[in-house]
DNA sequence: TAATTACCCTATCTTTTTTATAGGTTTTAT
DNA sequence: ATAAAACCTATAAAAAAGATAGGGTAATTA
């Protein structure tokens, strides 16, 4: 499961991808849609900026904005900034490897075999859908 | 990610299903093999058993094996049942359904309709590769 | 039938991760 | 100047995961 940081920071991009009219959008404006906590709010916003993803606007009449076009927000994107690895094992894992201690070798390791081909199905979507789709069901 | 719960029941079932030619098998082989505590491994294996997919054998020369052919052993059956869900938002389980509580209408929800499609793809996976896949690569 | 062996159960403790809060700093528009 | 808003760092609280302990129960062998 997702945590509810990158839950929240899903709702945040989606707010931000349907107000994309205006210039910048308020902390407060995304946290009282959601009942998100405005400080919590704050952190997830202030990770997703420095990902490039988010622009912001200090003082008054500041806030955030998209940065990015929507389609290129891919889900994966998203997930492995705020919540770490995709893969299912640290041992498969492209941007957060680790080897498995228990593991005498990772070459003759058939769960590790088996647990790329999964996490390939799983980069195969996630890479591919984007803040666009969602905003599109909206 | 996997739980390390999770992880070393995959790598007990793996054991296991490569000495299908014995009987049994000893908690204690398998928590050697892997550098897993016992007891740890215990409350596991015997969650795998009320599950169906292992069977045990008590008193002297006892011990634990495969009760299903390792075809029949989906790696999402494992999955949640140490682990739980497999879907990335309680919203979207088939098996943990839970509403979030900061959205107003899941019918109307974007993220939601994105993540069933998510689970929908990571479901054909993880209901398609078993135990036997596991071992084909061992 | 008695000793052995290993499954079975419950409770608790420790560690880690997640979630949330607090308080101050900097920047900008008016 | 002043108010409004993002920015930054640290810490606390809560929850979950990981691990341990100790015994109870049942079955097998000799």
């Amino acid at each position: 499961m997702l945590s509810k940081k990158t839950k929240y920071a899903f709702h945040a991009l989606t707010y931000l991808g349907k107000h994309r009219d205006q210039k910048t959008v308020l902390i407060q404006d995304i946290s009282e849609e959601y009942g998100i906590s405005h400080k919590f709010l704050e952190n997830i916003l202030l990770e997703l900026k420095k990902a490039g993803i988010l622009g912001s606007k200090k003082g008054k009449g500041g806030g955030y904005y998209l940065i990015k076009a929507p389609k290129d927000v891919a889900l994966s994107k998203v997930i492995r900034l705020l919540d770490g690895p995709i893969a299912l094992l640290p041992c498969v894992s492209l941007n957060y490897y680790e080897p498995c201690i228990e593991c005498k070798s990772e070459a003759a390791c058939g769960l590790n075999k088996v647990m790329i081909q999964v996490r390939d199905e799983m980069l195969k979507v996630l890479e591919n859908k984007t803040l666009a789709d969602i905003l599109d069901k909206e």
